[in-house]
DNA sequence: GTCTATATCCGGATAGAC
DNA sequence: GTCTATCCGGATATAGAC
């Protein structure tokens, strides 16, 4: 693993941090290079442009993603573990100074952004789709959760107010997301 | 109605519309001033900074929920037309350009901005959890919806939901918002 | 692969004329 | 109350040396 090769992967870590943290427009080069002790121009030289960076950044969150869930998904496991493992994703993330997810930070300005860029957000959202109405079959056929009707619809409401709560983590704290993980499990049916 | 009046509300106007299309850092003053034919210099008066602007906006905005909720507040009325009104209101401003509301436009620039502007956000919230709560507790009562538990918690996940619902939108379409909706009424035991 | 230096543009904001 | 003119800082991006 070379010097480049480092700097690069770098590059992206901030620059997710940075974009989860104040969305697209909301931070420069300087913000990434001055940290990591480069120029702006280092960064030019590894993505060419803006845009190259940014969908650098969504395919890699999406690979992240795709090795957490894959496990579950090929091999069976307990899904109030997984809901639980998304919970605290969800919670450390707003901790960690990451309270708006790369769905979320983008959506701003979202029709100013390229094509191709537009298409890994999609892959992206579909993917964890899946995966959460995956999860929520299987915790039913297990009898973990308790709950009618479709899992897609359950997954979507869940999804979106995964989303939508780490917006109101920024106004009212980490009371609201403890409320929220609590609204959902009482729903599906886990005693708590 | 003097020329000064009107052209400080179609700034707020305008800002607003800017506001939940691209957020915070997304539009400059030339968005504004150019589509009304001003100078830059014309909104430096009505708002000396940026803040200030969105302050006023985030109080504009306050407003018209306060009036919209109101009378249901005070005389009753059925609770399914409210909720189905708040459906509408989202539908409706993420089709006319709007997808992200104020709240999750300032959400990813929170912590840049200035205490009173958090103050403001923080008051508008508020009283949209307290109204949408009073909204399921009245529709309990009166027999149009079936839900159990804790009202308050209900209307958390449906306003985080609804939040999230806008940002999947841009990615989406419509028709996700479609399927939120249906899960929202689904849930609350609303045959459809 | 990373640097220095620079180009080019656009942002918010202010001063002062009308 | 709105204009013109201007300041100043910061943004992305490029050229060419090392």
């Amino acid at each position: 693993m070379n010097k480049a090769v480092d700097t690069r992967s770098q590059i992206i870590e901030r620059a997710s941090e940075l974009m989860m943290q104040r969305g697209f427009n909301g931070f420069s080069y300087r913000d990434i290079s001055e940290p990591l002790g480069v120029k702006n121009a280092a960064i030019h030289y590894h993505f060419p442009s803006k845009t190259d960076l940014i969908h650098a950044l969504i395919e890699e969150n999406h690979e992240v993603l795709r090795r957490k869930t894959s496990a579950f998904m090929a091999y069976g496991g307990s899904a109030r573990e997984q809901l639980e493992g998304l919970f605290c994703f969800t919670l450390e993330q707003c901790k960690n100074g990451r309270p708006v997810c790369v769905v979320g930070a983008l959506a701003a300005d979202y029709d100013e952004l390229p094509e191709d860029i537009r298409r890994a957000n999609e892959r992206f959202t579909d993917d964890t789709g899946k995966w959460l109405t995956r999860v929520l079959e299987v915790g039913r056929e297990q009898g973990e959760f308790d709950f009618r009707g479709d899992a897609a619809g359950k997954a979507i409401i869940i999804a979106a107010s995964m989303q939508g709560g780490r917006q109101l983590y920024r106004v009212h704290g980490e009371k609201l997301l403890h409320r929220l993980f609590s609204q959902i499990r009482s729903e599906l049916g886990i005693e708590q």
